[in-house]
DNA sequence: TTATCCATAATGTGATATCATTCATATCGA
DNA sequence: TCGATATGAATGATATCACATTATGGATAA
């Protein structure tokens, strides 16, 4: 199968490993890789104009974050979604953000509401651009500077890898009609962090993931099994 | 400083890489390698008798699950504990195993009640046989075991890297005196996971984080403040 | 037509060598 | 005595090579 992965402008200071690492774990979260299809290293190396070495230690570290899977037989390959493993994620991505949401509460500031509320209009720009791997960046960059309002905190890297989990989907998902919703959403969480009401935050949080993701998911899962039957 | 590495015995076909991401992963957990020192390649290939090509890798994968943490001067360690760091480390535990053992609990039959009560046994032995590293081994088997009743999970991944993160301090805390209240804690989880009481499992759960790790690591941050101090 | 088997190609694994960067130590200067 | 500096040692990064394992495609047989 035919896929390419997505270009990523970085500083040339970066080691070809962490080169390799961060455009192979970006086109995973906008879904850029398709699943089930086998990756091998030499592909990628040539794909990507870098050694085997780095790309194998970038690998291994999508590996260990359950972005890619490696199997026994040696075969490296992005994992299929099941409506199960899809529902355990949406339901892991609430129990543990509506945690980091509240955890970061007590340490958010107006000019970090400012900063969300920036994000949230480039997010209108990109929709109306119809860029939504950018849309995808910047709604995940609103929730990380959210939770990374807590100093303290060490529930960022667990949550990125449910969002790498969940990225095979995003192009299939951010695409169906819901997607207007997710800003909606963020204005629920704006106006949440504004009164500091920890209890409004986690709904909102809350909301935002299952209108997103979550529902535009499901109902991706239920066209492809129809499709399957047919 | 010096430490050593414990032995692991594996079965003979695993790949080296394999068997040293194993190994350092094992020793992390156990709190066998101590916090702060820098750890080198070749040291470790040294240690484990393995090459410098599977060590590197393995340290990769265990720097993706926030295990060691490897700087931008390229010097790789496991990180040293703070008291806020410690914090945010148990409410994400309780949050993500909680969780966890709520989505289980629908498919928890009476058979893994029984080999939980097995492993709580197990315990005991290793309670009065002094071997602390068996300890801390088989209460992450008790709440895998428990978490993995759960055939959608996806959080067993998170979950085992927090357990990673808290590794370093199993070995100062589980010598404390609060280390019976774990056993006792596990009669309650298992209480709550024959009546199928969804509240009090939960409740059960942060219990036993609390009153184990959390309460005993507390008291090792105040105590070597204090040591600090005089 | 379909299943089995074999030979070749492709792939992951691991070792080693080389290079650039970083670290450690001793020397020098104030 | 203390701090800056330079030099050599140690270390991580990467490419390359060799090898064992796995996959692939075609030929053969039922």
């Amino acid at each position: 199968m035919m896929y390419d992965i997505p270009e990523l402008e970085m500083t040339a200071d970066v080691t070809s490993q962490e080169h390799a690492y961060q455009r192979l774990r970006h086109a995973i979260l906008v879904g850029a890789i398709p699943t089930g299809v086998t990756l091998t290293m030499r592909g990628l190396a040539d794909k990507l104009d870098i050694g085997l070495t780095p790309i194998r230690e970038a690998l291994r570290r999508l590996s260990s974050e359950a972005a890619i899977q490696m199997q026994d037989n040696r075969r490296m390959l992005v994992p299929t979604m099941t409506a199960g493993r899809f529902d355990d994620l949406i339901a892991t991505r609430i129990a543990l953000e509506t945690h980091a949401a509240k955890r970061a509460l007590p340490y958010v500031s107006n000019i970090l509401i400012d900063d969300l509320r920036a994000i949230d209009a480039q997010m209108d720009a990109a929709l109306t651009a119809d860029d939504y791997d950018a849309l995808t960046v910047l709604n995940q960059a609103f929730h990380s500077q959210l939770y990374c309002a807590n100093p303290n905190q060490t529930s960022m890297s667990l949550v990125e890898s449910v969002w790498l989990q969940l990225g095979p989907f995003q192009r299939e998902v951010i695409t169906a009609l819901e997607t207007f919703y997710v800003v909606d959403r963020h204005k629920e969480i704006l106006t949440a962090l504004k009164t500091r009401d920890e209890t409004a935050l986690a709904a909102a949080i809350q909301h935002d993931i299952e209108d997103g993701v979550g529902s535009a998911g499901k109902d991706a899962i239920a066209s492809r099994s129809k499709a399957k039957m047919a």
